[in-house]
DNA sequence: CGCACTCTTGACCGCACTCAACGTTGGTGG
DNA sequence: CCACCAACGTTGAGTGCGGTCAAGAGTGCG
């Protein structure tokens, strides 16, 4: 069965290590995508509209999944995806391109973790998510998620996170409109934070 | 066509950014996948015998691949690769399984990256390892790679890995013969530094 | 209004980094 | 065969970036 649905924030779609019982599509709204371990937690990306949570055919939820806003999804049953792919085996590749995309980005942020600093991952984040709007150069960024939420991507502290926001906002890099909003005023700089020169 | 090749220690297979000319398999020895970023470099993942580098498909590789020991890879021409995906297309879900693999451990290495201690970390490669031998509960595992490798890859320098194995040295976790083999001497406290209780 | 939650800011701390010296090992050529 | 050297690993001393702890300032909701 194909079915709707809608996600409270702060809402839990499935947890790590549950069964995948449904194969899930964000409609509308942003998810956080995270791991525990022993307290501390990683968030190993944000997903947002047209996004596939797992790509169908495993067992169990690699991580757990939650709602930051007002989020719809969309839920197939196991059993109608696999017939999917059975009647239409172009669907595997279309997965499989998903995959080495995510898998892309994985890399990207496995750099970011091991090898950045905290101005770094910020703009990283920062850049990252203005070329996720829809609008592809848009000068301002919407931040849904909390500091804390910033903080478990990007390995950091949410102090350090709202320090080095200020930071950046001081040397006119970014504006705030509220701590939600962020204007890039100079992207030059911090594209080459980000990405170096 | 298809091809092999002996690779010597420290050879090149392909950089970052490259076209994908062909596809390469690892048939012998341990190849190094890593980014840079500014002079840092951050090893994504090393690979052993029967790894895809790559999952085909795509134009342009997204990290560099560089021989530890002495390697030796197989590598098919892209044209061969598709001519295969377009007979066999079964060999798309193979491809979409090892994605799915390779996605899973991407992201339990951005976990250990952005949450984990020294000694975590150390404590996952070891297992992470000893997991991947032939010999499935294998008590040594060797480390091919150079220090200042396994600190790429765990997000530290290669001070810090020396002391840290140093010191599981000192407390009878592990003992080692030489710089490049570790006996895993207490596994229940090396899991719970890695995996948790 | 009051409570709860988030964000910001400050003071201090500590884990891992930096810099430096020394030890070990393996390869090379006299 | 051994002296030399370069690469790698270990260890020590000191530093600093980001973490921890704590206080205060918004902000939104019942």
């Amino acid at each position: 069965m194909t079915h709707g649905r809608q996600v409270p924030p702060g809402g839990t779609l499935f947890h790590e290590g549950d069964p995948v019982v449904s194969i899930v599509t964000v409609t509308s709204g942003m998810v956080k995508l995270y791991k525990l371990f022993e307290g501390r937690r990683q968030i190993i990306g944000f997903a947002t509209q047209g996004r596939f949570l797992g790509l169908g055919n495993e067992s169990f939820h690699t991580f757990s999944a939650e709602a930051i806003d007002e989020v719809e999804i969309c839920s197939f049953s196991r059993d109608l995806f696999d017939q999917a792919l059975e009647r239409f085996p172009q669907l595997t590749r279309v997965l499989l391109e998903r995959a080495r995309d995510e898998l892309t980005t994985a890399y990207d942020q496995m750099l970011l973790l091991g090898r950045k600093t905290a101005r770094e991952r910020v703009a990283s984040l920062l850049l990252g998510l203005a070329g996720d709007a829809l609008d592809a150069d848009a000068h301002t960024v919407s931040l849904p998620m909390t500091r804390n939420d910033i903080a478990d991507y990007l390995g950091l502290t949410l102090e350090t996170v709202s320090r080095v926001l200020t930071e950046l906002r001081k040397q006119h890099v970014i504006a705030m409109p509220n701590a939600h909003l962020v204007e890039i005023i100079d992207r030059a700089t911090l594209s080459e934070l980000a990405y170096g020169p």
